[in-house]
DNA sequence: TTGACTTCGTGTAACATTTACACCACAGAA
DNA sequence: TTCTGTGGTGTAAATGTTACACGAAGTCAA
């Protein structure tokens, strides 16, 4: 069946840029091309929008096809219109940015091959893609100071010394140990359990765990989180 | 001339908030519709993106062409892409917002009527156009305190009593005189004139100019401006 | 010319926030 | 028991933020 049309018109495709932590480092998942153009380069996962999805619904399924991942931190990036960025026609991507908790990638899917890579050892990326992620980066990072998001790429239980490994991997620069904790703690958005966190010959760690609903109730009060 | 394609897409628009300030009270520019639907009702200035042009490209032609502007500030805000936005069909639409110095709009232009109403008082929008805007003014409050923009909002000569009045318009509250003038100063990014500025029976105020290349500068360095 | 009126332009002290910094606690391993 | 390695904590100095009032410099009218 053929869709016609009075004027010419842009494909519309959504791209994800999916974050993840490892203890020590922010990566980004990517996609092996299995299909022309720039076929068995790496991309961001992402694909067509449909015309009865909203641009939302797109990006989550996309990435749950591409990818396995459900339920993750997703939120708009911006929208790429480049005239040339795809070579076959023109293609204006709506991208996203993700963010997935350790542990959640099955690994492979299906016919593309899905792997982890360091933000700061990069593959070279098909498209725009390179711009797209470079983009992603810079609003993580804003966004991390005064948004608390980073809770998204930690397991649901944590030490405050992992919570301060990724924001020193995603700012890129050292914090110091008894201020990072003060302000963190400060904001009351950490609930501390009743375990401990056993990873070796020393002393074990106290576990938190993030406080969502306190989160929605200060911010509906314009509460704003710092760090 | 028809233009077919395998599967259905969705229209591409752009559309433009575009503020402006008066003095005393944000504004926004709107356009009434000469066409169905939701003719004769107001809307945000926009229309179809072609594909052999940018999203910018698209914004600025449709902006100069329903309100004679031109080299404005503008900036990608976000796209909306609900499946029922449009009445017609799918149609999704990159909003992009504008800032435009006093006394640049031609007044109505072809067709198309266009008129300045106070972010405090606005007509019923059409589509989801009271949406996008929201989402501009939300945008607008937080990049203002953050980035010296406020300068596209004001002639190229003002007062800080003009900046001040300003800055109270967009963030709706009063601020103090004297530390306002310490925060925007201490940054040195204003220019004092030889000019001064006469505007009744009183002291006449001294004329600054925004300094933009120092700023280019300082953004390199990683610079942040807050107010 | 004088006085009334209006906005312009300025400094400081109290307070709050941010920074820099070092040592004991607690666990496992040898 | 000691060694090793991370967990957890407080304080003083410096910096930044807030609150606040009055003389200066013009116009206008009497």
């Amino acid at each position: 069946m053929n869709y016609t049309y009075q004027y010419p018109r842009a494909a519309l495709t959504v791209d994800c840029v999916v974050f993840g932590f490892d203890g020590g480092t922010l990566q980004v998942l990517l996609i092996r091309r299995a299909l022309e153009p720039f076929r068995n380069q790496w991309a961001l996962p992402g694909g067509f929008v449909r015309v009865d999805e909203t641009l939302d619904e797109a990006a989550r399924r996309e990435l749950e096809e591409e990818t396995g991942l459900k339920k993750v931190f997703l939120e708009q990036l911006y929208t790429f219109g480049g005239v040339t960025r795809d070579p076959r026609e023109r293609v204006v991507s709506v991208a996203y940015y993700a963010l997935v908790k350790p542990g959640l990638v099955t690994g492979d899917t299906d016919a593309a091959e899905a792997k982890w890579f360091p933000v700061s050892d990069l593959p070279v990326l098909a498209f725009d893609h390179a711009d797209i992620l470079a983009t992603a980066l810079e609003r993580l990072r804003g966004k991390l100071s005064y948004q608390p998001i980073g809770f998204e790429l930690l397991p649901p239980k944590f030490t405050l010394t992992q919570l301060q490994r990724l924001y020193e991997a995603v700012l890129g620069e050292p914090l110091d140990k008894r201020n990072f904790r003060k302000k963190v703690l400060s904001h009351d958005l950490l609930i501390p359990l009743q375990e401990k966190h056993q990873d070796g010959p020393h002393r074990p760690a106290q576990l938190f765990r993030f406080d969502p609903v306190k989160y929605e109730r200060l911010k509906k009060k314009g509460f704003l989180f710092e760090i």
